[in-house]
DNA sequence: CTGAAAGCGCTTACAG
DNA sequence: CTGAAAGCGCTTACAG
């Protein structure tokens, strides 16, 4: 059993607890004799900081939380890794919490607020309006940090954000299908109405419309087995699609087997093209193309403005980062 | 701005602090009236109790850890959703922590013990001796609960866990293609030595051995990337193999894509068998036979075990949970 | 550079 | 059923 806490250290070297307060986060104000003795004893006592009641005291829990609807989706999973990486660099311990559609928001909120979380990362791209009214109320309320990741405020909500341009994305997709000469290209989107769905939808209509090429959009549930069926009906029902875009690389995949059930070749046929650039995409025969997204950058910049927003420096409380992304060209297209 | 506290309630229901506390936790003990008219005036404020001044005074943090080694690979991101949901019905927060290797594990451990976490999930397949002995450690220094998930302790150190019987199913993958007339089969694991991998060979070798067949073990990187160049170069240089395990379900599909390459079909010339049942199973051409491990009744397990060890009650500090798998055949088995 | 003291916002025996 | 009081383990002005 091995819980010493400030005062044994304190006791053990003969200083006040403050003096061991400082000497641990403000080793500059302890003189160097006195500081190496104490953190020598602590070491040896093998004293940990209880960080209940160092954020207690300080009012900093040194605590991130980051919102997810759905980790079990690799581009959520894998953005949860590159951010947490860049969190725990910082020094923060994250706190993961799952929002399940608008339901139980409210209680999550309130649990946010509990915990004394220093910032909030938002990273569910399944952003409903309440839920970006809610989170808007939350910051204004409680003056809590939050950054959108990977998704960005609806409305007149100015909340921070950090994202890639997918109205841009979803342009480029599209366009480079074109320029492989496909005439009849498909999106395939979600039916809720999410923000960085229907941003990707805009840039798919503006080449569409920039060619002159005739709109088609099918509106999936979003869930792997129920996608199936849907792509499926309106893969037959339009047996003349050359070009497929999904919203997400499962979405995409989904329709490329699909497709090659139903006797296409890829992409000699049938160009087929994704969103985020996930694992997934290595795992499809052929690989598919599909855009990047930064990953590690998003989630540093995040951080990066949080940290800010905490320190309480700069309060530029509205704004919307940008960050490049790329496309990638694999076996799905030509 | 919102931030009452517990004397903010107290004064305005003209009781003392003590007596909201009770409302909020034992409500039992407080008077009907007293009660409601406490409730009423904390929902009015907008009273949210600290949880950290609340976690130093109960030293209960109500969090619990959860420790993984690669949140991007889909089994550990499906396993933390599954775990996540049952800690959070249980009332409790989790706190993601990456262990990336040995080198920083020690940080890692200290961290966990400023945190006064109530618990800890350890799922983290790629457990090494290391990590095994340091977080027994822990637990016994500490006297922290840890059960580990999804894996299991190395040699004598007695630590909880709930996992499946890997070996059985390792046999049971292999005794499947041996039924299906499969001669020459071949497990691809992984390079590093890890329970899971360990356990899931012994099974396969234990089938092999059994029909008299040819061992015939491929270890691989575990990396995306580098696991493609490994597997490829071992089927072109046994062009009999008829059956194909992967410790996960990853690699299988690596293996069937360089197989369906190779003009092999599947699976009429050659077997797939996976581990895990990810979504990847679904995303793969053809779907990817597997074992399904339950997730969430592992998940539920697991927090029951760690709320009973938390509270105190039993102290069973040994023992291995073993929960059912089942074989899922899809189109990569006859 | 160091210490005494107050305070962070709760919980929980102890009395009554 | 309720209150006064101590305490959880830190931090941080304030003095010196």
């Amino acid at each position: 059993m091995n819980k010493s806490t400030i005062y044994d250290v304190a006791l053990r070297a003969k200083v006040s607890n403050a003096t061991v307060s400082r000497a641990l986060n403000t080793p500059e104000k302890v003189k160097p004799e006195t500081r190496n003795k104490i953190l020598a004893i602590a070491k040896e006592l093998g004293y940990k900081p209880n960080a209940m009641a160092r954020g207690l005291a300080s009012s900093k829990s040194t605590q991130v939380a980051i919102i997810v609807s759905d980790l079990a989706r690799a581009s959520v999973a894998e953005m949860v890794k590159g951010i947490s990486e860049v969190a725990e660099s910082y020094g923060y311990n994250i706190v993961l919490l799952n929002v399940k559609g608008d339901e139980q928001i409210d209680e999550l909120l309130m649990d946010i607020v509990s915990l004394h979380v220093d910032g909030i990362l938002y990273l569910n791209d399944e952003l409903t309006e309440k839920q970006s009214h809610l989170v808007k109320e939350l910051k204004d309320n409680y003056l809590i940090p939050i950054v959108l990741v990977n998704t960005e405020s609806i409305g007149d909500d100015d909340l921070l954000s950090v994202t890639i341009d997918y109205e841009k994305a979803g342009y480029e997709a599209c366009k480079t299908l074109i320029q492989e000469g496909r005439k009849h290209i498909v999106l395939f989107t979600t039916q809720k109405r999410y923000p960085v769905s229907i941003l990707k939808e805009k840039g798919y209509l503006r080449a569409i419309k920039e060619y002159g090429l005739e709109e088609l959009m099918c509106f999936t549930s979003g869930n792997l087995d129920i996608n199936k069926s849907d792509i499926e009906k309106y893969l037959n029902e339009h047996q003349d699609i050359d070009g497929v875009i999904g919203v997400r690389d499962s979405i995409s995949i989904a329709a490329l087997n699909i497709l090659v059930y139903k006797g296409k070749k890829i992409p000699e046929d049938v160009s087929v093209f994704g969103f985020q650039n996930t694992r997934y995409t290595l795992l499809c025969r052929p690989q598919l193309s599909t855009i990047n997204v930064p990953i590690h950058e998003i989630g540093a910049r995040a951080m990066k403005i949080l940290t800010t927003e905490m320190s309480g420096e700069v309060q530029d409380a509205k704004g919307k980062v940008i960050l490049e992304h790329s496309i990638i060209k694999r076996g799905t297209t030509k």
